[in-house]
RNA sequence: GCCGGAGUGGCGGAACUGGCAUACGCGAUGGACUCAAAAUCCAUUGCCCUUCGGGGCGUGCGGGUUCGAAUCCCGCCUCCGGCACCA
């Protein structure tokens, strides 16, 4: 470690592999629950939380940076007085480990094992400030025991339930989708086109939760607006009316959704969607049957993407019925037609073709009368009008403004009995079961004579077995192991079989973090008063691609054990940070285009500090940024620089000197405040998570310390500074590089510096006792001057006046406004 | 199409409530050290003009408010993200 000229090179391995080794032995990370050895009631505590990384391979920088992220806040809370939870876990279940399962033979718990092994090694090689103790993986039976237990829970309230639905279906992985899978029409695993199948499912009844997912953003603390709106969006929340059509030849009422009830004396025909279970009744009779049979069979084998595609020409058939519109009694014709989605409102719309754009076109194609009901537009036979304006050809409500029509006309039928108000949305229930192999179990059996049946606590978990064959056949492997699908009806003792698809893994990620608080609960999932305690999570840390699913999966599972009595809080996360994600030469990292940044190798060339401060200095974090190779090494010259810093003052200073008491002035007098300022600076900044800023400041300080240094060494007073601004640069710098902060803290204080609280900055040395005046000429700057803090603001206007500089643009002309704006500037208005 | 977000040097980016535009880092140039190179340290670095005092122009574009605008308002352009036949 010598250089031979008295100055130790930086060795980040040696450094980093002994504060490792102390932190393991000591368990510095753990942190008792209430109650528990070692608690203190006095301290607030503090949850800080990254998503929980899914194994595959080995953690690429996009990891590095999200727990370096974490990792920096909880070292800042921990410094700062709080009991900080901060614990691992992994996703273990999923698709890419079966896929390759299939493809190597290799198993998938195997496989995923052996990634949570490098998982593991790389976290204690960055040295992550982790909780081990409470360390947790999907996989594992002793927590997917109390994913089944929780479905349970759901299914006796009627939150899980099985239905038959059209579904996503994915040709290549053999599964179905939920919708948040499906992205742009395709399978978000393997990009192949998704298609529409029939299919019993399960599903959770996220759409009970609508409106209390929506209302609760109230009581979120901090989350991205447009994370917020994103999941506002998906919810998709609209007001309107439901109103009942009814076809009197067969009998049968047709409720229908709409937005626009104020344009129901427009409607001139009636369509269903190709999946709507009456079409067959309608088209009987008709002499339409065929035509109408080749339509559905045409639509069921298109693609989700095709059939969704906006700009292509509308289609449907006629059905040779009609129905009856309640407000005007007229019979207009119906139709079958792709463009109405099953899923949506009741799988049927009244179409208004002047004033809705997929109505008019289709009226356009087929000859239908488009009827002008709101006037304003220009031509509706040309293009429709969707604006607003006094209502023409509506019987008892022309003339009316159609805003306040709408009202009347919504209280008109649900006083008729004919429909009223009513709420939709975007939103689907989440469809939950999975026909492959590597997921949680669902814990339930079908008995011949008793049906449906859950599988009682006591025998949970049910544990997945093993099986040869994991390609998958439009079922689940599962279903081929005949000893594990055999089974007795938990209430009658008979012959029963298992249920067979296992659970989407978003289930098991949508309550982990409620396991980490009481990971090794034998009786519950959690107790509830630890939870209480915990919750919610004070700050979460993840990628933005989980705006939508996994964030309001977990809101819903919060809300329903909030319903149970399980849990106080309504939403588990107060603050949500997003982290940008890291690009190489401007483009996503992948494999396939060989531009990924290995973590592990840039730890293993730079050390771990170097490679987590790079990660949070080369950009905003919530912004994702370039990897840069040339910045990393600015990163660890700045490391470099400190370190040799510290090396020099630790030799040339003694400890004991100075004290902090010795008068200072100059040079030791600018360095003790800049030392303050960015005590204040990084304080601030890591609150507002603006990390790169942070370490910027630090960065000033050493620059600083370097520019003073010779200056200070002779006397007791500088020495004492100096040591004073080496030892808080290693103070400030420790949450962004812990090994090198806590050697250097340790050789200059004898301090651990995690033990030691977060540094004050001195206010009165914030305040600075001189300023540059900025002296402007009609708002432009003429000259600067150094002035005293506290001149009054006269002799500032006098000093603006006589500055030759200003002097020069005064020239003859008559000053005719003068602003002074304390500490700041000068700025003569003349004419 | 709808909903978000962002445009600042050669590059990543900074600028708290309108008040020195470009902190910090990268890159570049010059110098010191060295036989030499690397490393390190120091200096310079928005563009244009300059008699070296300084002057002009500069935060995507065009207007506006203001003593003063990267920041506020109006109208555009471009890029990124989300949703997308949702009645």
């Amino acid at each position: 470690m010598d250089a031979g000229d008295g100055q130790s090179i930086y060795d980040p391995h040696a450094i980093e592999r002994r504060w490792q080794e102390i932190w393991e032995r000591e368990r510095t990370w753990e942190v008792p629950n209430p109650g528990e050895p070692g608690f203190d009631d006095s301290k607030p505590k503090s949850y800080v939380l990254e998503m929980l990384p899914y194994p595959s391979g080995e953690p690429h920088v996009g990891h590095l940076k999200n727990y370096s992220i974490g990792d920096a806040l909880a070292h800042f809370r921990r410094r700062n007085g709080h009991h900080v939870i901060h614990p691992m876990g992994y996703d273990a279940f999923g698709l890419p480990a079966e896929n390759n399962a299939i493809k190597t033979g290799v198993h998938p718990r195997e496989a995923t094992e052996a990634s949570i092994e490098a998982y593991r090694e790389q976290f204690r090689a960055w040295g992550v400030s982790i909780d081990w103790s409470r360390e947790i993986s999907s996989h594992w039976p002793s927590y997917y025991r109390w994913t089944q237990w929780l479905f349970l829970r759901l299914y006796e309230r009627g939150l899980a339930y099985r239905a038959e639905a059209p579904v996503q279906w994915c040709p290549v992985d053999q599964t179905v989708l939920a919708n948040e899978q499906v992205i742009d029409g395709r399978c978000e695993r393997c990009g192949s086109l998704v298609e529409s199948r029939d299919l019993e499912q399960w599903f959770f009844k996220i759409t009970e939760y609508a409106d209390r997912l929506l209302a609760d953003f109230d009581l979120l603390e901090s989350w991205p607006e447009h994370v917020i709106t994103m999941q506002r969006n998906w919810i998709g929340r609209s007001e309107g009316a439901e109103v009942t059509f009814s076809c009197e030849e067969l009998g049968i009422d047709f409720p229908v959704f709409t937005t626009r009830p104020d344009t129901l004396f427009g409607a001139t025909f009636f369509v269903l969607a190709p999946e709507h279970p009456d079409l067959e009744r309608l088209a009987a009779g008709t002499g339409r049957e065929d035509e109408v049979r080749a339509y559905i069979d045409a639509a069921a084998r298109e693609s989700v993407e095709e059939r969704g595609d906006e700009g292509r020409e509308k289609t449907g058939v006629p059905l040779g019925r009609t129905v009856t519109n309640p407000v005007n009694g007229e019979r207009i014709p119906m139709f079958v037609a792709d463009y109405v989605l099953m899923e949506y409102g009741t799988g049927a719309l009244m179409a208004v073709p002047a004033h809705d754009a997929r109505d008019h076109e289709f009226a356009r194609r087929f000859g239908i009368e488009i009827r002008e009901v709101v006037a304003g537009g220009e031509d509706v036979q040309a293009e429709p009008y969707v604006g607003d304006g006094p209502l023409v050809a509506s019987g008892p409500f022309d003339g009316k403004d159609n805003r306040e029509a709408y009202a009347e006309i919504v209280e008109w039928l649900s006083a008729e009995g004919k429909g009223g108000a009513a709420v939709n949305y975007r939103l689907r229930d989440w469809l939950l079961s999975r026909q492959r192999y590597w997921g949680c179990p669902i814990p339930i059996v079908y008995c011949e004579r008793d049906g449906m049946v859950a599988v009682p606590d006591e025998q949970l978990p049910v544990e997945l077995p093993e099986v040869e064959d994991y390609a998958p056949r439009g079922q689940s492997p599962l279903a081929a192991v005949a000893d594990w699908v055999n089974t007795e009806c938990p209430e009658c003792g008979g012959p029963a079989r298992r249920e067979t698809d296992t659970m989407d893994t978003f289930v098991d990620s949508a309550w982990y973090f409620l396991r980490y608080l009481d990971p090794h609960n034998e009786e519950l999932p959690f107790e509830p008063s630890v939870a209480n305690f915990w919750m919610p999570v004070d700050n979460y840390i993840g990628g933005v691609e989980h705006a939508i699913l996994h964030l309001m999966y977990a809101r819903f599972f919060t809300k329903a054990l909030a319903d149970m009595g399980m849990l106080e809080v309504q939403e588990p996360f107060a603050s949500l940070f997003t982290q940008g994600m890291i690009t190489m030469g401007g483009a996503k990292m992948s494999s396939s285009k060989g531009n990924t940044v290995s973590a592990v190798a840039t730890v293993e060339r730079y050390g771990a500090d170097t490679a987590r401060a790079y990660v949070c200095f080369l950009a905003p974090p919530e912004r994702g940024g370039d990897w840069i190779p040339e910045g990393v090494e600015g990163v660890h010259r700045f490391l470099v620089r400190l370190w040799r810093l510290a090396g020099e003052v630790a030799e040339r200073t003694d400890a004991s000197a100075g004290g902090g008491q010795a008068a200072r002035d100059g040079a030791a007098r600018e360095l003790e405040r800049k030392a303050h300022w960015a005590i204040d600076k990084v304080t601030h900044d890591i609150r507002e998570f603006q990390l790169h800023t942070a370490i910027a400041a630090v960065m000033e300080l050493v620059n600083d310390a370097y520019r003073l240094k010779d200056s200070l060494y002779d006397d007791p007073a500088g020495a004492a500074t100096l040591r004073f601004a080496t030892a808080t640069a290693a103070s400030l710098i420790f949450p962004f590089a812990p090994h090198l902060g806590s050697e250097v803290y340790e050789s200059l204080t004898g301090d651990r510096v995690w033990e030691t609280p977060w540094p004050q900055p001195d206010q009165s040395l914030l305040a600075r006792e001189e300023f540059t005046l900025v002296v402007q000429v009609n708002g432009k700057r003429r000259d600067q001057l150094t002035v005293g803090a506290d001149t009054p603001e006269d002799e500032l206007l006098e000093l603006a006046r006589t500055s030759p500089n200003v002097i020069r643009h005064l020239d003859g002309k008559q000053v005719v406004k003068e602003i002074v704006v304390p500490g700041k500037l000068v700025n003569l208005v003349v004419r």
